[in-house]
DNA sequence: CCTACCGATCGGTAGG
DNA sequence: CCTACCGATCGGTAGG
């Protein structure tokens, strides 16, 4: 009797889990993006609505209510994947942009910078809140997307001057605004069969790419 | 209380849905169909996670057991949306295929055809089944992504040989395996974005994408 | 951040 | 193809 009254205390006084910080769980940046990673890799492997908060929880090492004690909702957590994503693919390509050579650079080497740092963000390591944005925005409201679509802009903003330029240059033939679509479609696409570890190297789809948009131009 | 017992009873008799043929409710494949066109269009719409069999059930003016009926399981029905997707896709293609000129005519010509083709199965009137595949594939078992594997190869068939032909012609530059790739992720994504409503026509779509893949050339 | 819990919804089935 | 139903799971919350 004694036994059976305290065997059970203190198996549940056995974390569950990955192990905890001992010192303070006041650590609340870091919990919040343990989730948001989580989070990001299992909408995108599994979607929106076939990954349970239950999962987020067990992938972050909490329990299971313990998501809303962060996010007030499963569709504000995705929202929050998405606007990192977004805030982090706008910081990396003014980075990639910053690297590159100067502005007055030949047209197709611009493109391929920005060519080449969209499919870092894409399909590099730990890319999984990009997909996420790119194939999950069913499950978002339209508030949600107006406030994503102005991040979208801000991204798209450094591409535009360069296909105009590419456009006038000749090199570009298609219609521009079309064009910038097809483009960043054949781009996105990828995320959907690209596989890091066989095949193609990152270098050498943006090789592909810019083979493929670029006419022979002068 | 015959009052009673008598008018739930009538009002159960009513008809619940859409009418139904008096004749007989033998006609069995017209109704497999409907299930057919309004999980795609739901699935489309929503995703398959979202998407309920009591709300493919209503849309088909059913009750919300009897998909069972026509299909063994929810993940049945996904799949017979994508194999019927593919086999009409196949089909329009061949037919596409055969009224444009001869074999022997301009690569681009050609190329135009199939991709001309490919906006219509993806983009034109009642054009559910062949999003559905493409952005629901996380959603069948790998037994099934297996056989539709099949389907695929019968579709991007006639590609080949045009997509080769241009490449040594020289108008097109790119590595031929990634630019099939490529080419298809920028007409698949178009899904994500087209507006039957306004903006470019199919035909449009289809010069834009030429413009765009094809080299000055010869 | 955990415990314990609730109401709602879902895929699927038996039996007609 | 309908009726009535079941077990499981889910998002979310109160109260600590």
């Amino acid at each position: 009797m004694a036994m059976s009254a305290t065997l059970p205390a203190e198996s549940v006084k056995r974390p569950r889990g990955r192990p905890r910080k001992t010192v303070a769980d006041r650590d609340d940046g870091n919990r919040r993006s343990e989730l948001l990673r989580s989070a990001a890799r299992l909408f995108r492997r599994k979607g929106f609505d076939a990954t349970s908060t239950r999962d987020i929880a067990a992938a972050a090492g909490m329990q299971s209510g313990s998501p809303f004690y962060h996010f007030k909702s499963k569709g504000a957590l995705l929202f929050a994947v998405m606007e990192e994503g977004m805030h982090s693919a706008i910081e990396r390509q003014q980075q990639a942009i910053s690297r590159a050579e100067p502005a007055t650079a030949d047209l197709p080497g611009r493109l391929r910078t920005l060519i080449r740092n969209h499919f870092d963000v894409l399909l590099g390591p730990g890319s999984d809140f990009i997909p996420v944005m790119l194939y999950e925005a069913r499950s978002i409201t339209p508030r949600q997307r107006a406030g994503l679509a102005g991040l979208q802009r801000d991204y798209e903003a450094p591409w535009s001057p360069v296909l105009d330029a590419l456009h006038a240059s000749g090199r570009l033939r298609a219609d521009v605004k079309l064009a910038r679509l097809l483009i960043f479609g054949a781009l996105n696409w990828s995320a959907q069969w690209y596989d890091r570890r066989k095949g193609a190297s990152l270098d050498e789809l943006a090789d592909a790419a810019i083979a493929l948009f670029m006419g022979e131009g002068p």
